[in-house]
DNA sequence: ATAGTTTTTCGTAAATTTACGAAAAGTTTC
DNA sequence: GAAACTTTTCGTAAATTTACGAAAAACTAT
């Protein structure tokens, strides 16, 4: 059952899982929201408004990081994560473009 | 581990983690926009197209299914796999309106 | 420099995800 | 209604995710 000539997806289709994975939970979600409404960008401010522990924010801000979606430090020392508006923008390309693929036959309502 | 305070994040926030959620593996942005191309939506035509086992795209369906996002079976008794499109609009609303979320401050580029 | 504060890393545990093949269940065709 | 075919469920294993607290590392201020 195995199509032969198909050994791995779409490069395309594996940057979209990717960004999607990193926003695949809430906090991340909510991590992202508010980073995104601060001047300063510090961890502290971003950790205080949730209740996990600040190692389980900073593993959040790790797999935002990996994702390319924030990074850290626009001055240094200062440690600041911030939106990366490039890849934001890259993002926003990609859900786009796939939000509004031709669906040929679908379901009107359940 | 799911955060164990469920009201924990805005329900807008969960909503839209739960839609990337089921849209973080490759294979499954592969699936949708395969069978957002086809008139039949039937499991093997789905099925055929990856290089995985019969079992493992169910369990994806079953993922995006979950999610809301497909659904089977417009003219019963034929198994059908279909785009929601309710809620297809849906996560294009919600995805939209969060990817043009206003940054405050950002990093210009790498 | 030293003390105090902030942030990351480490160690760990539970839950979830991803994958497979085999078996079961459901459909279609004869 | 059997046989053939399609699809899901089950059992299982490996990898990953999520969470926490404690320890370490990195900063800031004194």
């Amino acid at each position: 059952m195995e199509s032969s000539n198909k050994n791995t997806y779409p490069p395309e289709d594996v940057k979209i899982a990717r960004f999607a994975k990193a926003l695949g939970h809430p906090a991340r979600i909510s991590i992202i929201k508010h980073l995104a409404s601060l001047e300063t960008c510090r961890f502290t401010e971003i950790s205080n408004e949730f209740p996990l522990a600040n190692s389980t924010v900073s593993q959040h801000l790790t797999e935002l990081k990996k994702a390319g979606l924030i990074q850290g430090s626009i001055e240094p020392p200062r440690l600041q994560y911030c939106i990366n508006y490039e890849n934001w923008k890259l993002l926003r390309k990609h859900f786009r473009e796939f939000a509004h693929i031709k669906i040929v036959k679908y379901e009107k309502s359940q």
